[in-house]
DNA sequence: CTCCGATGCGTATGGTCTACGCTTTTAGGC
DNA sequence: GCCTAAAAGCGTAGACCATACGCATCGGAG
């Protein structure tokens, strides 16, 4: 006997390990194919359009075929967040660690942007797919020779995942908002604010204001969105590795 | 004349800016009323249970009745989504910037984590309600002192919120997972990475793994949930906050 | 008292997920 | 080479959902 414990049903599915059998007909499909229109459709016309029928549509099938491979919808979703992102990059094995991670959280806010429904998706539970745990394995190799125990760099690259999540989640907002809208954004969101905020009750909020911090010209940029914050956390970052290699820990 | 640009449909439904009427059958219900009931199908049932049939029997009304205050199920969402949060808390006026920031996340974090379904919200486009904006308008006064400018406090606000965001959309998926099925996690979910993770393509996770950082005994703790990359963040903050200060920017 | 206009809401339409069972196809055993 | 069990494909149907429309009902303004 193999004494192997069940594995969980999602990490079953996410690493294509469902018992592959022997007997009856032929799949016409693989769950790589399903992924890959269901992303299709999300990209093209946004998470609200990826149905079973629609999808199964792109594929060419009836709608109840696809629960020959898929339990649910929700497994289906399961499978769209691993294939969001795709592969973390190739880090250089001599980077530093700042550098690599700098690189592994543009690159993470990057490839998400380019499929934006990826935040919305109605997931839990810890990450388990594949690409995830590559991403997740290219982060701890930048860290490698930081000293850090391995604790503490889990802890670290969840504080990035935590801050990349953050910063997709509000800045896709503000980019849909904006595309979908464009005139409306900026000035207009400045004006209502200011409409709307007495002085009185909101004293801090109305300098920032009237500094004319909410009417920059430059509308949106998703290369520079994040920057800042990101160095300040990579900063706190640095001192804490200063902090514990110094021997002060 | 008034001259008054017309303000965004989003804010005069959360500021209660539609404008009230004389003539005709008196409204038996409040938005307020609507915001509630939802408010406290989600939290009894889930974000799923949440339907506009749903609401209205909560109210004792028929469906199409909540049509009248609310143009869609989206406004519905955005009225939840600024109810969630409520105000925030009443900082002393002294407070040090640090202090003052750490209660705020604290806090933020805290009152989020009694209403999960917020963090799943399809919601675009900057906050507007006056909730949120009282919560930025507190963390914006905890940096009055700290000479930073105008955009500085606004980025360093945002950097806060965002970290915020991504720990709540991380810890509650966690929680749920965990509180939806206590033994299938932490072990359980060591052992299936163990399972899954080659130590030849993951070398560095299988280090992590190895090292048991994921069969940690307590499983999960709310509170200390985020305070080592909360630190983190701040440290960098106050890094910066020496660099402006000391004259070097 | 009359009447305009807003509210309450029943009905209907077109969409959703998915349970069930039937038909079709295929591979293994004989 | 045939038989059969098992799996895929998928049509149908049930239980929801959001919401457009139209009508009855009610209440303040005149």
């Amino acid at each position: 006997m193999t004494d192997e414990i069940e594995l969980p049903a999602e990490v079953t599915l996410l690493w294509g390990l469902r018992e592959t059998v022997r007997r009856g007909r032929k799949p016409s499909l693989t769950i790589a194919d399903i992924t890959r229109a269901a992303v299709e459709v999300a990209d093209a016309e946004g998470l609200a359009a990826v149905s079973m029928s629609r999808v199964a549509a792109q594929l060419g099938n009836a709608t109840m075929a696809l629960y020959r491979y898929v339990k649910s919808k929700d497994e289906l979703f399961l499978l769209m967040s691993d294939a969001a992102t795709g592969g973390p990059p190739d880090l250089p094995d001599d980077v530093d660690w700042r550098t690599g991670l700098t690189l592994w959280a543009r690159g993470l806010l990057k490839v998400t942007r380019q499929h934006p429904w990826a935040v919305q998706l109605p997931i839990s539970g810890p990450p388990l797919g594949p690409n995830s745990l590559r991403w997740f394995e290219c982060a701890l190799r930048a860290l490698g020779e930081t000293g850090l125990g391995e604790e503490e760099k889990v802890g670290v690259v969840m504080g990035l995942l935590t801050f990349v999540h953050g910063e997709l989640r509000l800045s896709i907002d503000l980019s849909r908002s904006y595309t979908e809208n464009p005139e409306a954004f900026g000035r207009q969101y400045g004006m209502a604010l200011a409409r709307v905020v007495d002085p009185q009750r909101f004293p801090a909020l109305s300098n920032v204001i009237a500094a004319g911090v909410f009417e920059a010209e430059v509308p949106y940029d998703e290369e520079v969105e994040g920057e800042f914050s990101l160095g300040l956390y990579l900063d706190g970052v640095a001192a804490f590795i200063e902090r514990r290699t110094t021997g002060q820990g």
